[in-house]
RNA sequence: GGGCGAAUAGCUCAGUUGGUUAGAGCGCUACUCUUACAAAGUAGAUGUCGGGGGUUCGAGUCCCUCUUCGCCCA
C-alpha cells in the first residue's frame, strides 16, 4: 500500500465550513454535475420546480431541493446520466407586486410614475439580485444541478416555447377572448385567478333596501325588499329575482331541517329547532307574498331602481332563496358571480359600474369617482334619506382578498383571454388515471382529478408589465363585414400559408391576429394595418407549464429533448398540484405528445412551532444558510431527509441565536416580524433578517436556528470519527480475499447487517421513503458499526492473525456506508472518501476495480443477498443481551468502570459455543471475565443473578456487593416478572383465546410463560439469599 | 358545507398484514474526559396511544362517532 498520511492529522471534528466550499468547487471543475446525452446509458431527469425570484429560499425550498438532489445523486451513482435541470421562475404578479410595493415604500412612487420600460428595468434588477442569491443558496446546499443549463422562465429560450405554444393553441381555436367576471385586484389593477385569492371573515353589514313596484295593482305590494352585503353595487342592478316556486322550496328546506334534527347531536338541537320555527313562520307569513311576486315576475312586471331611476324587471330564478332574508334578491351581474349566472339564465343586461382602479363609474352619476367603500356610505345615506332603507344588520361576511396585494377582490366584468380546457384537461386526467403519471403519496391523485374534471377555462391574461406579452394584435372594425374582409386579406398573405400567422374574429367585428415569430417583420406588417398588440401578459403558470420541455430545447426537436424527455420524477409541494403539475401534464401532452414526467412525489411542508406554514409574509421563514453555517449542509440535508415521513408535515420550532451571548431566544408570533429583538438573557438587542433601517442593520444579526438539526449534526460527527478510527487503524492494510469459511460471528453479523441496510436504503430511497432510509443508515452506522463492530475490532486489531481480515471488513463497511450516505450527506462523505483513498484503493470486497477518485461517481452499493443471515443476526442478539445484563448489574452495583468483574453463565452448550469465543469482547466492552460456562457450573457464593433468554448470568460480587442495591434491583425485576406472568396466565386461561387464536400464537405464549416462571424462580431464590445475608 | 391529513413520553416524531412488557432522538437523572467521537459512552426514569362506542380470543393499528388542529375546494 502507498504511504498513508499521518492519521493523527485528522481533526476530531469535520470542518464543514472549509471542506464544503472546496469540495463543491472541485465537483464543478471536474464536471461531475454535467449531464450529456449518452445513448449507451439510461437517462435520469428531474427538472427543478423553479423557485420564483420574488425572494430568497427558505427551509421549505431547502427540503424540496434536498429531496431532489438525493434522487439525482443516487441515480448518478447507479450509472445513469442524471440531469438535474436548474432555473428560476419570473413569477409575474408576485415579483411585480413586491417591486411595486418597495417602490411605494422607499420612493413613494407608483408604476405609472416610472412607466413600463423603467419599471421592467427595476424588476430585472430585482431578478438579477435574487436569482443570484437563490442559485448560491442551492449551491451551498450541495445541489448537483447541471448549472450550464440554468434557465429562467422569461429568457429567450423559454419565450420562444411560450410563443410557439400560444400560437398553436390559438390556431387550434383553444384560446379566445371573452367578457367574464374576473377577480379584480383594484390595487394592482389586474385580474387574478381563483387560485390567487383567499377568503377571510370580516365584519360587514346586511342592508335591507326597498325597491318600489312600478304601477302596483290592487292587492299587490308597493315595494319589494332586497338585502345585500354590498349596497354600492345596487347602482349596477339589472333585476330583482324571486324564486319560481317558493312553496316547494320552503317545504324542501323544512324537510331537510327536520331530517337534520332527527340525526343531530343534542347540543345542535336548539338551533335547528329555531330554524324550523323560522321556516314555519315564513310559510305562514311570507309565502303568499312570494307567490304573488313570482306571479308578477312571470307577468313581466318591473320595479324602479332608486338613485339610478331605472326600471328593472322582476325575474324568477332559483338563486333567490325563500328561506333567507326577504326572499328576494337584487341582481348585479357585472359585480357578483352568482348574479352573473342569473343574468346568463335570464338574459339580463350587465352594467359595469367600476373603473379599473376601483372607483365608481356609472356614466356621470352622482357617485362617480368615489371609491367603492365611500360609495357604500353615500348610497346607504341616500337610500336612508329617501326612506328606502328598511333596516341594517351587523354581520360577519366571507370576503375574498387578493393573495398578492392583500386587498379585497372586486368581482369585475372584463375582457379576458382564456385557454379552453375541455380536451386539454381530459388528456391530463387520462394521463393520471391510466397510470402514465403516478402521484405519490397516492391520496393526492383524487384532488388532481377532481380539479381538472371541472374543466374550467383557464384565464391566462394578466394586466401586468412583467411577463410574456400576449402575441396578439387586435383591431375593432366598424362592421362584421369589414372585419371579415381584413381577416381574409391577412390570411391570404404568404406567411399565413407558412404557418406564421393565424387569425380569428371575436363577434361581432373584432379581429385578432396571432404572430408566431418574435420580431419577424410580420409584426410591423400587421401593425401597419391598424392592428394593435394586446398589452396583457400571460399568467406565470403558462410558462412554467412548459418547463419540462422548454428547458430541453422545445420547439426544436433537440437531442436533449429526445434523450431526457419525459423526465423521471417531479418533486414538489402539494399546494401547486393543480396550478402547476396539472398544467405541465396537459401542455406536455399537447406540445410534445408525451407526459412530462412518470412520477410526481409530493413532499411534506415545513411548519413553524405554531403549525403554520413558513412564508415570507408571515415572517417565519428560515434561511437555510443560517442552518448551514451553524450545523453544516450535511446536517441540514440529513436532518430534512430524517423528517420526511409519508403522512406528516414537519413542525419545526425555531430560535434566534443571540449574536451577543449565544442564548437561544424562541421565535414567537410577535417577534418574528420584528426588525430588531432584545435578547431574553443578555438584554442586548440584535437585528433580524427583516432589518431595513441603518440603525437596525448596524446591530449584529441573529441567525434563526432549530435544535432539530442537532441529531443530524451529531451524526455527521459520529461518522467522521468512526472513519477517523478506521483510518487510524489501516496501517499495513492489504487488499485481498476473505476467508469466508472461517469468518467469526461478528464479521458475518456486520456483513449481514450491512447488506440488510443497503437493501433498505436502496428500496426506501427509490420509493421516496426518505425518513426510513435515513433511519436505516443511521441505525446501522451508529448502533451496529460504531457501538459494536468498531468496539469489537479494537481488541482484534492487536491480534496479528485477525488484523488483516478486520481491516478489510472495516474498510469495506466504511466504503459502503459512505456510498449509501452520500446522497443524503454529500460533503462529509466525499471528504472522508478522499482521505480513505490515501490508505486503500480497493475496499469493496465484492468489486473488481479500484475505488473511483470521487465518491460522487462511485457505483451505488448493491446488497449481497447471500450475506444476509437471519440466523447470525439472531445469534448476535444473545451476545448483546449478555453484555446488557452485565452492564446493568455493574451499573446498579456502582462498580467503577476500570474494575474487572467475573461472571458465570449457566446455559446449554450451544450458547457456550456461541459466546465463550467472544469473551475478549465481554472483557473490553463490559469489563467482565467469564470464568464458567455450562449446565452444571458452580455459582459464585456472593453474586448478582440476571436471567436472560436461555441463560442465567451470575456476576461474582464477593468484592463489590451492595446488598441493599441488589435487593432493590431484584425486587423490581420480580415485580416486572409478576406483572407479565399474570398477563400471560389470564390470557392462557381464557377459553376464548385458547379456542380461537392460531395455535402458533398460543404455543408462543405458553413458551413465554414457562420462561418467565423459570426466571421468577431464579429471582426469588436470589432474593431469599440476599435477605439472609 | 365537501374532501384530505393529523392528534402516541416534557418536545419533535416512528410504529409493517391486528399478536410478548408501545419505540427513537432531544431533554431529564446518575456515573465516566476508557488512546475514533463529551457533538461521546454506560445505565436509569418517563405513556389512560385525543374522548366515547363497536368488531375481535386479542386494537396504538380495523369500523362508527365526537373534540381539537392543519391544508385544499366551494
Amino acid at each position: 500500500m502507498t504511504n498513508p498520511a499521518q492519521p493523527i492529522e485528522i481533526p476530531n471534528r469535520f470542518d464543514f465550513v472549509g471542506a464544503s466550499d472546496r469540495i463543491y468547487l472541485q465537483w464543478i471543475e471536474a464536471g461531475c454535475f454535467d449531464a450529456d446525452a449518452d445513448p449507451s446509458k439510461r437517462p435520469f431527469t428531474i427538472v427543478i420546480p423553479p423557485p420564483n425570484v420574488t425572494g430568497a429560499l427558505h427551509l421549505g425550498h431547502a427540503l424540496n431541493n434536498t429531496l431532489q438532489d438525493i434522487q439525482i445523486r443516487m441515480h448518478r451513482m447507479m450509472g445513469e446520466v442524471a440531469l438535474w435541470m436548474p432555473g428560476t421562475d419570473h413569477a409575474g404578479i408576485a415579483t411585480q407586486a413586491v417591486v411595486e410595493r418597495r417602490l411605494k415604500e422607499v420612493e413613494n412612487k407608483t408604476r405609472h410614475d416610472l412607466g413600463r420600460e423603467q419599471l421592467i428595468q427595476r424588476i430585472w434588477d430585482w431578478k438579477e439580485q435574487y436569482e443570484a442569491r437563490i442559485l448560491s443558496q442551492l449551491k451551498r446546499l450541495g445541489c448537483s444541478c447541471d448549472w450550464r443549463r440554468t434557465r429562467f422562465t422569461l429568457d429567450p429560450m423559454c419565450a420562444r416555447a411560450v410563443r410557439t405554444t400560444f400560437f398553436d393553441l390559438f390556431s387550434k381555436g383553444l384560446i379566445y377572448r371573452g367578457k367574464r367576471l374576473v377577480n379584480w385586484d383594484a390595487y394592482l389593477q389586474t385580474a387574478v385567478s381563483d387560485d390567487e385569492v383567499f377568503t377571510e371573515t370580516v365584519d360587514g353589514g346586511f342592508w335591507h333596501f326597498r325597491y318600489p313596484v312600478v304601477d302596483p295593482k290592487p292587492g299587490e305590494p308597493t315595494y319589494v325588499v332586497v338585502a345585500t352585503t354590498r349596497p354600492e353595487t345596487m347602482l349596477g342592478d339589472t333585476a330583482v329575482a324571486v324564486h319560481p316556486d317558493p312553496a316547494n322550496a320552503l317545504s324542501k328546506a323544512l324537510e331537510q331541517a327536520q331530517q337534520r334534527l332527527a340525526e343531530c347531536a343534542s347540543k345542535d338541537r336548539e338551533s335547528i329547532e329555531l330554524q324550523i320555527d323560522g321556516l314555519k313562520q315564513r310559510q305562514a307569513e311570507l309565502l303568499p307574498q312570494l307567490e304573488l311576486l313570482a306571479a308578477m315576475a312571470r307577468d313581466g312586471r318591473k320595479v324602479r331602481l332608486p338613485l339610478s331611476d331605472r326600471e328593472i324587471p322582476l325575474v324568477v330564478d332559483s338563486w333567490a332563496k325563500p328561506e333567507l332574508g326577504s326572499g328576494c334578491v337584487k341582481v348585479t351581474p357585472a359585480h357578483d358571480p352568482n348574479d352573473y349566472e342569473v343574468a346568463q339564465r335570464c338574459g339580463l343586461p350587465m352594467i359595469n359600474i367600476m373603473n379599473p382602479d376601483g372607483t365608481i363609474h356609472t356614466g356621470g352619476g352622482r357617485f362617480d369617482g368615489l371609491s367603492m367603500s365611500e360609495a357604500r356610505q353615500q348610497v346607504v345615506k341616500a337610500m336612508d334619506a329617501l326612506g328606502m332603507l328598511e333596516k341594517t344588520e351587523d354581520r360577519q361576511i366571507e370576503l375574498k382578498h387578493s393573495d398578492r396585494s392583500k386587498t379585497p377582490i372586486e368581482p369585475y366584468l372584463a375582457d379576458q383571454w382564456f385557454v379552453s380546457m375541455g380536451q386539454l384537461a381530459q388528456s391530463a386526467i387520462d394521463a393520471v388515471s391510466t397510470g402514465k403519471v403516478k402521484i405519490y403519496p397516492e391520496r393526492y391523485t383524487q384532488g388532481y382529478i377532481d380539479w381538472l374534471s371541472e374543466k374550467r377555462d383557464w384565464p391566462v391574461g394578466r394586466q401586468l408589465w412583467w411577463g410574456h406579452q400576449i402575441p396578439i394584435w387586435t383591431r375593432t372594425y366598424e362592421s362584421p363585414e369589414e372585419a371579415q374582409g381584413a381577416m381574409k386579406k391577412i390570411l391570404a398573405m404568404p406567411e399565413a400559408a407558412q404557418g406564421q400567422i393565424s387569425a380569428a374574429i371575436e363577434e361581432p367585428s373584432v379581429l385578432h391576429v396571432c404572430i408566431l415569430e418574435e420580431a419577424s417583420g410580420m409584426e410591423l406588417k400587421i401593425q401597419s394595418l391598424g392592428l394593435v398588440r394586446q398589452e396583457d401578459v400571460l399568467d406565470t403558470w403558462f410558462s412554467s407549464a412548459l418547463w419540462p420541455h422548454s428547458t430541453l430545447g422545445w420547439p426544436d426537436k433537440t437531442d436533449d429533448l429526445n434523450y431526457f424527455y419525459p423526465t423521471n420524477t417531479l418533486i414538489t409541494s402539494r399546494d401547486i398540484i393543480t396550478l402547476w403539475v396539472a398544467r405541465m401534464v396537459l401542455m406536455g401532452l399537447n406540445n410534445v405528445g408525451q407526459v412530462p414526467f412518470r412520477e410526481v412525489y409530493i413532499h411534506p411542508k415545513i411548519l413553524d412551532g405554531f403549525g403554520e406554514t413558513m412564508s415570507k409574509s408571515k415572517g417565519n421563514g428560515v434561511d437555510p444558510i443560517d442552518v448551514i453555517e451553524k450545523f453544516g449542509a450535511d446536517a441540514l440535508r440529513f436532518g430534512l431527509a430524517w423528517l420526511t415521513t409519508e403522512t406528516q408535515d414537519v413542525r419545526m420550532p425555531v430560535q434566534y441565536e443571540c449574536p451577543n451571548c449565544q442564548a437561544l431566544v424562541n421565535q414567537t408570533k410577535e417577534n418574528r416580524i420584528k426588525h430588531r429583538v432584545v435578547c431574553d438573557k443578555c438584554k442586548k438587542p440584535f437585528s433580524t433578517q427583516w432589518a431595513e433601517s441603518d440603525e437596525d442593520k448596524a446591530l449584529p444579526r441573529a441567525p434563526v436556528v432549530s435544535e432539530r438539526f442537532e441529531v443530524a449534526r451529531n451524526f455527521v460527527n459520529k461518522l467522521w470519527n468512526a472513519s477517523r478510527f478506521v483510518m487510524m487503524n489501516l496501517e499495513g492494510y492489504t487488499q485481498g480475499s476473505i476467508d469466508w469459511a472461517n469468518l467469526p460471528l461478528e464479521d458475518q453479523w456486520i456483513l449481514s447487517r450491512l447488506s440488510t441496510t443497503t437493501e433498505v436504503v436502496d428500496r426506501e430511497l427509490q420509493r421516496y421513503g426518505y425518513a426510513e432510509a435515513a433511519r436505516a443508515a443511521y441505525d446501522f452506522a451508529w448502533d451496529d458499526f460504531c457501538s459494536y463492530y468498531v468496539e469489537m475490532a479494537k481488541p482484534r486489531m492487536q491480534d496479528p492473525q485477525a488484523r488483516p481480515m478486520v481491516q478489510r471488513i472495516l474498510a469495506h463497511c466504511l466504503d459502503q456506508m459512505l456510498r449509501l450516505l452520500h446522497p443524503m450527506m454529500p460533503f462529509v462523505t466525499e471528504a472522508i472518501w478522499q482521505e480513505l483513498g490515501k490508505f486503500s484503493k480497493r475496499r469493496d470486497l465484492f468489486a473488481q476495480q479500484d475505488a473511483t477518485a470521487w465518491l460522487i461517481q462511485a457505483p451505488w452499493p448493491k446488497a449481497q443477498p447471500e450475506m444476509i443471515r437471519q440466523d447470525v443476526e439472531a445469534q448476535f442478539k444473545h451476545f448483546v443481551a449478555l453484555i446488557g445484563a452485565i452492564r446493568e448489574i455493574r451499573s446498579r452495583q456502582n462498580i467503577a468502570p476500570k474494575q474487572r468483574v467475573q461472571f458465570s453463565v449457566r446455559c446449554e452448550d450451544r450458547y457456550e459455543r456461541l459466546l465463550k469465543p467472544m469473551g475478549t469482547f465481554l472483557e473490553s466492552m463490559a469489563g467482565a471475565v467469564g470464568v464458567a460456562w455450562g449446565t452444571s457450573i458452580s455459582i459464585p457464593e456472593v453474586h448478582a443473578h440476571m436471567p436472560i433468554e436461555g441463560m442465567d448470568v451470575y456476576v461474582d460480587l464477593s468484592q463489590f456487593l451492595d446488598v441493599a442495591a441488589e435487593i432493590a434491583r431484584n425486587e423490581k425485576q420480580l415485580e416486572n416478572l409478576e406483572k407479565q406472568i399474570l398477563g400471560k396466565e389470564s390470557r392462557l386461561s381464557n377459553q376464548a383465546f385458547v379456542g380461537k387464536a392460531p395455535p402458533e400464537i398460543i404455543d408462543k405464549e405458553r413458551q413465554a410463560l414457562s420462561d418467565l416462571v423459570a426466571q421468577r424462580q431464579g429471582v426469588q431464590q436470589a432474593l431469599t439469599k440476599l435477605r439472609s445475608l
